[in-house]
DNA sequence: ACAATTTATGATCCAGGGGTCATATGGAGT
DNA sequence: ACTCCATATGACCCCTGGATCATAAATTGT
């Protein structure tokens, strides 16, 4: 499972399908990542301007990381332009 | 080239790479940007806190993305990256 | 050394994120 | 219907990131 982080719309739905594939509440993500339920909430839904460290705290919970690549490769992932 | 982000710090460096790498200077990459050279200067050197969109607005701007991974895939561990 | 450019820093102002609590809405189960 | 849990939302305050301008420091070129 791979996502392609372009907005902060992109960044909620990857977050709640992480969570939920770990069968996590916002409550109990929020426990263990030090970020509250509500802003949780919110960052799912895609709110804008959230804060790096908020991210990278959620990310660390869920046992995510973070790429950062060049964006010239055709990447031939297949999804591409879905949204 | 691929960079693995789990701090503001390694954001920073990632961001100062790619710009050098495109003998960009602040200032230009401000104006590619829309964010500020002073922003970009404490960006690029750790300064936690910064917002995921003045992120997105950088790394569009240096033609680079952002991918969501899992760090190990589930069932079996250190399994992952055979391929 | 000097001048020019690049980067960093310092200050002010403002908007918005997140902590925090309370509450409302929603969904699953009985 | 009514609980119980999950998620969303509203309100408040505080804090800080970013815009903005000015300037200091560092770097580069000659």
């Amino acid at each position: 499972m791979k996502h392609l982080v372009r907005t902060s719309r992109n960044l909620g739905h990857a977050i709640r399908q992480a969570r939920k594939a770990k069968n996590l509440t916002q409550k109990e993500l929020a426990a263990m990542s030090g970020v509250w339920q509500e802003t949780i909430s919110k960052i799912e839904n895609g709110s804008g301007g959230t804060k790096l460290e908020t991210v990278f705290d959620l990310i660390a919970a869920l046992d995510l990381e973070i790429t950062l690549t060049e964006r010239s490769k055709g990447t031939s992932d297949g999804l591409e332009g879905i949204f």
